[in-house]
RNA sequence: GGCCCCGUAGCGCAGUUGGUUAGCGCGCCGCCCUGUCACGGCGGAGGCCGCGGGUUCAAGUCCCGUCGGGGUCGCCA
């Protein structure tokens, strides 16, 4: 090695030893005749004093070091309390420049109060200076602790870690695919893997029995804040389980995840019904650091003379002082309301007399009027919204507005770490988008699946007669109202899945058209299995305390899959284009096969 | 794809109801400085105000379009 030490380790028994580091120069104090240098390396900084002039003066702020010398105590009252190498510091003898720099796009020494404060296109675009900085380089060590700690806990149980490929075929989680062309095979295409779905079940059946894998995974949609091409997926798969023994394996893991950040999660953590999680709080992934819950208030209105609440669903959430706030401010609720695709977002305003105020409570009568408080649990000076209509949508809507409460109102305990598993998911709705918001007549529709077409019905004789009943082995974990994993048990006899597939309108052939391989592996004995797939971009964000999945990604990419650093995607040369196969015609033009909706969310 | 916000010096930002030479902080460059640690002092360089068009005597500022970024809904486990 070219240093005999790392430059964050000194302390002051190193006092009086020869030492040799090797870094980069964060900071420079140029006094003329004396200069300190903050000499910065992967294990944190230490000073440097230069009493070489021509040597310090020369020098800026990034250049990469080399420097030797003697490790001394400092004076009295010399020593700096906010560094851990604060009391001594190393007097070079001699220093090399191993590399200069240019000067930088933006500040990498954070010390300064200034930091920070860099835009994400800059950042992005120096991603390999960004990640000298102290924060976004702490959180690629922590996913990296992150990952050792999950491999951990799965070795202790035996699991394997086995790499599926990424050229492969369509698989059939229902987003856009990423595809490759085939260059021997002009005219087809490989796909790349939305998930591991398919290979992790061929590998039950290959009777690996627990299997994971650190998978990365492809997704050719819109993104978000939280969304990339491509992101990665702690998968794990077991044979021979029921929904229990995923969840507490799950719960294993997730434990020593958490104690990396110092939290020691509770176990086992508590369930809610999917069809709870959607009353109470409008979503399956209900934020539980905060109280208020939905109230439904359908019977309550049954015989309102008020035409907006004759509805199929009425539901009210409180916003505790919200009666003080001004016209402009909740007229800004409907705008909000309306920016969501609601028709606007009803309220009552309860005084601080008890009486009931708004434009809605003029059309309600006497009756109705003298228990609403009471009832959705509002006290003088809450107001408290109504969303009226189709369940699902108006349910989204309260839950929505009741996360938006808790924001405005700093109900949030931002300290907290909760986690829920949300249990018991229905295993099919309705495809068509206007009976899935929740209009009345359902009718004999096509269903689609709500986990993946493999999930296994928890009711093996009615889920096809009744599919709209029909609940599923399909779980989420939820943290702090984000889904960070999920998983189900699967179907294993070829029976049952011949049978979802029915309810799904997937005709046979195309069945065997998309995923014929796994049909026939279920043919050769295949084992009951289920497992669970975490979003690790996700999981690493929130340990990491990061707004964004971008935070602990090396190289993330921007707003619509463009990558800053290396420009990709770029054009090809028409001699690739050629090579590649990408504008082959397909010889024998197969009819086309009416569009059906093949994979479940 | 819809809606909202933002593009001004290397970075972060200000720029009034349209008005003359576009500013501030940090950084950068030069000189000075022997105990600083967000060192300090003096001096200096650096701008296609994202791009294109329009309105106007006059546009960083107003209008239209476009590109890029961020957010959100749709989409997406």
């Amino acid at each position: 090695m070219i240093r005999t030490h790392d430059a964050g380790t000194l302390r002051a028994a190193d006092a009086g030893s020869t030492v040799t580091l090797a870094g980069w120069v964060a900071r420079r104090r140029d006094h003329g005749g004396v200069a300190f240098l903050d000499l910065r390396d992967a294990s944190g900084v230490v000073q440097v004093v230069v009493r070489d002039e021509v040597v310090a003066h020369a020098l800026r702020a990034e250049y990469c070091l080399k420097v030797t010398g003697e490790v001394v105590q400092r004076k009295e009252g010399a020593s700096n309390e906010n560094l851990a190498t604060g009391e001594i510091e190393v007097v070079a003898a001699d220093v090399e420049v191993l590399s200069t720099s240019a000067p930088l796009p933006f500040p990498i020494d954070d010390t300064g109060h200034e930091s920070g404060a860099v835009g994400e296109e800059a950042r992005l675009k120096y991603r390999y200076l960004d990640l000298r900085r102290s924060g976004p380089n702490h959180a690629l060590r922590l996913r990296s602790k992150v990952n050792k700690a999950a491999r951990d806990v799965l070795d202790a149980h035996d699991f394997v870690e086995i790499e599926t490929p990424t050229l492969t075929r369509s698989t059939p989680e229902g987003a856009r695919d990423f595809l490759v062309p085939a260059r021997l095979r002009p005219g087809s295409w490989y796909a790349l893997p939305q998930s591991p779905q398919l290979f992790k079940q061929l590998l039950m059946v290959a009777g690996m029995e627990r299997y994971f894998q650190i998978a990365r995974c492809y997704r050719d949609e819109d993104f978000r804040a939280d969304r990339q091409p491509e992101f990665t997926q702690l998968d794990i798969e077991m044979s021979f389980v029921e929904q229990d023994d995923v969840l507490a394996l799950a719960e294993e893991v997730l434990v020593a995840l958490w104690r990396l950040v110092g939290h020691v999660i509770t176990t086992p953590i508590p369930r809610m019904t999917y069809a709870e999680a959607m009353a109470r709080y409008g979503t399956d992934k209900p934020d539980l650091r905060m109280g208020l819950e939905l109230t439904d208030c359908t019977a309550y209105f049954a015989d309102t003379p008020f035409r907006v609440f004759q509805a199929p669903y009425v539901g009210a959430v409180v916003m505790p002082g919200g009666a003080g706030q001004a016209r402009r401010q909740l007229d800004a609720w409907q705008e909000w309301a309306k920016q969501r695709g609601a028709r606007g977002l009803a309220y009552v305003l309860v005084q601080d007399d008890g009486t009931l105020s708004g434009p809605v409570a003029k059309n309600l009568r006497e009756t109705e009027l003298a228990g609403l408080a009471a009832h959705v649990g509002a006290s003088p000076g809450d107001a408290v919204f109504f969303a009226a209509g189709p369940s699902k949508s108006s349910r989204a809507l309260l839950g929505a507005a009741r996360l938006e409460i808790g924001r405005r109102g700093g109900l949030i305990d931002e300290s907290a770490w909760s986690f829920l598993w949300v249990v018991d998911a229905p295993l099919f709705e309705p495809a068509d988008e206007a009976t899935a918001a929740g209009d009345v007549a359902v009718g004999g529709g096509v269903w689609t699946a709500v986990h993946h077409a493999f999930t296994s019905p928890q009711d093996l004789d009615s889920f096809d007669t009744d599919p709209g009943d029909a609940l599923a082995w399909a779980y989420d974990i939820v943290c702090n109202g984000n889904e960070i994993g999920g998983g189900s048990i699967r179907i294993h006899r070829r029976d049952i899945q011949e049978r979802v597939f029915a309810v799904m309108g997937l005709e046979p052939e195309e069945a065997r058209e998309k995923f014929g391989f796994l049909l026939d592996a279920f043919a050769y004995g295949a084992p009951p299995h289920g497992g669970i797939a975490f979003g690790w971009d996700r999981i690493c964000a929130l340990l990491s305390g990061s707004d964004s999945i971008r935070e602990v990604i090396a190289f993330p990419k921007s707003g619509g899959g463009y990558d800053p650093l290396t420009a990709a995607p770029a054009p090809i040369t028409p001699e690739q284009r050629a090579e590649a196969g990408v504008d082959a015609v397909p010889e024998d033009e197969e009819p086309e096969v009416a569009e059906k909706p093949g994979g479940g969310a």
